[in-house]
DNA sequence: TATTATTTTCAGTAAGGACTGAAATAAACG
DNA sequence: CGTTTATTTCAGTCCTTACTGAAAATAATA
């Protein structure tokens, strides 16, 4: 597959842009490619694009294939694994998306609650004054990413049409909220 | 500055979650040292509660207020540099926002914009149809960046207590958008 | 079942980023 | 000013993660 200088300059920034949010770089770029390729490809062909090893290639499918962003797409005639991405940008910012927030979202949901509610049985003994300055810290994020994981589960649960529509929706939200 | 079980745990976590989304370790530690911290602290004690070096400990000062969410904050009779960072969860979580907006998705923005743009160009020319399909790729995605950033300075511009409302709105969402 | 094609695993290596300690710089004090 | 205190810079080192290539495993064919 030969990248015109258009496509090679996004796929060489999707991956710088994957390493700045903690996603391999090699991984992003992969992404990269099967988003924009007209047809499902094989890892050898992506190894060859990249020039990265197959074995890399085989790796980073595999953890694509984890967030749920890439799949195996049987091609008619070819013994060869074949891979796509969806096409629709805003399912796919949805799935990964969720899935960062079952990752990351939710253990330090736990996490915090489980700092707060150990807090809260101390506080029952006695406690030095600067603890219980940082517990009320820790309550309040606590507060913050339970309430940011709801805002989404909410978000989440809109029919596609609305959630696109709502996020459209420009200057209309000021007024809507007021 | 002594960590008390509880305190040490976030503060591991802490600079776990931002190793995760791409921020150094250490430095993410340093931020949640301070925002539990009852009163501003010099450097050396940071070096001392983290064990590490005091340089590495300036270092990561000064990207956290390059990033907008720690200052230094004078504390009377003392020479030595006091650091904190702000205690309204909120009011960090926009500043990280605001920052990663402008460092991320502002260049992902120009750049997506560009190749559109180029890719219009060539579309007066012939072209293969493969490109023509990435490039409807690359024009979707815009989209999706452009959305994205436009309905996020929407909810920027809200005043801080009908943004938090907002929020925490609930199962209000659904029923206001229909 | 033997042969060939394809994918995965993994030990070793390379690359990149983080960290240290020492030296240089800057700021405060007397 | 000279001295002391505090901060920053930076070359070298360490550590983690990414990557490779070869070997092992798996799957398809005949």
């Amino acid at each position: 597959m030969k990248l015109t200088p258009i496509t090679q300059k996004f796929v060489l920034h999707w991956g710088e842009m994957g390493s700045r949010w903690g996603i391999n770089r090699t991984v992003a770029q992969i992404h990269a490619l099967l988003y924009i390729s007209p047809r499902p490809i094989h890892a050898d062909e992506i190894a060859e694009t990249l020039s990265v090893a197959r074995s890399n290639v085989s790796t980073s499918l595999k953890e694509l294939q984890g967030w749920g962003i890439v799949q195996v797409a049987p091609v008619l005639g070819e013994r060869k694994d074949h891979f796509t991405t969806q096409t629709d940008v805003w399912e796919m910012l949805l799935v990964v998306l969720d899935e960062r927030k079952k990752r990351e979202l939710d253990p330090t949901l736990t996490l915090l609650r489980e700092c707060v509610m150990q807090a809260e049985e101390q506080k029952a003994g006695g406690q030095v004054e600067d603890e219980a300055y940082a517990h009320k810290r820790l309550a309040e994020l606590l507060d913050l990413v339970e309430t940011m994981g709801g805002w989404y589960g909410q978000v989440r649960s809109l029919p596609r049409k609305t959630l696109v529509k709502f996020l459209k929706m420009g200057s209309k939200l000021s007024k809507l909220l007021s």
